[in-house]
DNA sequence: TTTTGTTGATTGATCAGTCAATCAAAAATA
DNA sequence: TATTTTTGATTGACTGATCAATCAACAAAA
């Protein structure tokens, strides 16, 4: 049974287990026992490749993030204009997996853990700039640069704040819902501002 | 010293210890030990008066989210029209003590801890309410109901999202920059809305 | 036979929660 | 008023459970 070259399979193993293991649990304070036992190792195991259980807990965090990033490149690059830039950003945001009650609920977790964990608010930072600049680079297209600024910083907000909710599971807002009132923002805030369309080569540079 | 007539006194001073503990540490995985160190009395006094660590963080939610009532209760008396009493809402949220690091750290605290605990799940669901409610009556004033649900959703939203990146300490945003932010956001959908302004007195009702 | 994968058993630390004992104020009694 | 009794406040010391982390040992490939 024990072949070589499993080092790549049990990590992702474990990091999934742990996100599946938090995502059930609504919180980080889980055992390494449980995370193993859901992984199907010993937890030996997982101290073996991780060194500490904060380690696997950010390899957690890096996993999840890194797979939101990919959606969103992907989902950018699909998109042509600035303006189905922004939609791209927003719907990768309330994606199907993303907004499921266990990985909220994990999410919610790695926030409070940022308050504990350098590492861990790092990598959140670098999530919640990303979210920022991404919808920044599309509205200055879009509008002139202060009022960009405010509205995507309100977008984010908006975005986290639909998420946060959703958290407690009352008065649960769809996914189709939660799209169209931040697109509903953006619409809002874009109508009376001078436009730019014209310039929408912009985005190149 | 002792004296009859300690269990208020002693109730308070730990709950308020508590949430002193809670918003240093930025998580709920603290101890009783060093809530009853930081409130001057022994881990054992807490539990005599509080039976459990739980019933203890319980009633600390409970207390922060009376006070946070209170205030609201009377910033809304002293607003006189439904767009005064919006704007009066949407500043208790960022009043200064709410927005320090520590009762945002706490919050979230609590807001992960809802994940497990049915019983703050169902202090945070009633805060939710109350925010979505106090904001939805006085917009049905001011706009048709359909509209005012979408956009009391949409504020109250963004409120939660201000939060939670300001928990992250990345870009913190202003006091008045958050309050204009939602301001922004109520005046924008607002304003292409027919106008109910001769009808305020509705509110009464 | 060296390396890689794997685990069971164990350790040490941390904590929530308990308990018996102490102390002083209040209430009851003489 | 003086005394005894009761009661609330308070704690130090302890217990039992939980868990992260370690380690020695073994199995199978290379």
């Amino acid at each position: 049974m024990p072949k070589v070259g499993m080092e790549p399979v049990r990590r992702k193993a474990l990091v999934d287990a742990a996100m599946r293991v938090i995502g059930d649990h609504g919180s980080l304070t889980v055992t390494m026992s449980e995370i193993a036992k859901q992984a199907g190792v010993s937890p030996a195991l997982a101290h073996h490749y991780f060194g500490s259980k904060e380690q696997l807990l950010i390899e957690t965090v890096r996993s999840h993030l890194q797979r939101l990033r990919d959606s969103t490149v992907t989902a950018l690059r699909a998109a042509k204009t600035p303006r189905e830039k922004l939609s791209a950003i927003i719907r990768v945001s309330f994606q199907a997996d993303q907004f499921a009650p266990e990985t909220i609920a994990a999410w919610l977790a790695f926030y409070a853990e940022a308050q504990r964990s350098e590492e861990t608010r790092r990598f959140l930072v670098i999530y919640a700039r990303r979210l920022r600049s991404n919808l920044l680079a599309n509205l200055k297209v879009l509008c002139p640069s202060e009022d960009a600024e405010r509205i995507a910083e309100g977008a984010a907000a908006m975005i986290d704040g639909l998420y946060i909710r959703q958290s407690l599971r009352s008065a649960p807002i769809s996914i189709d819902a939660s799209i169209a009132l931040t697109e509903d923002y953006i619409n809002a805030l874009l109508a009376p501002l001078p436009r730019k369309a014209a310039f929408q080569k912009e985005q190149i540079k």
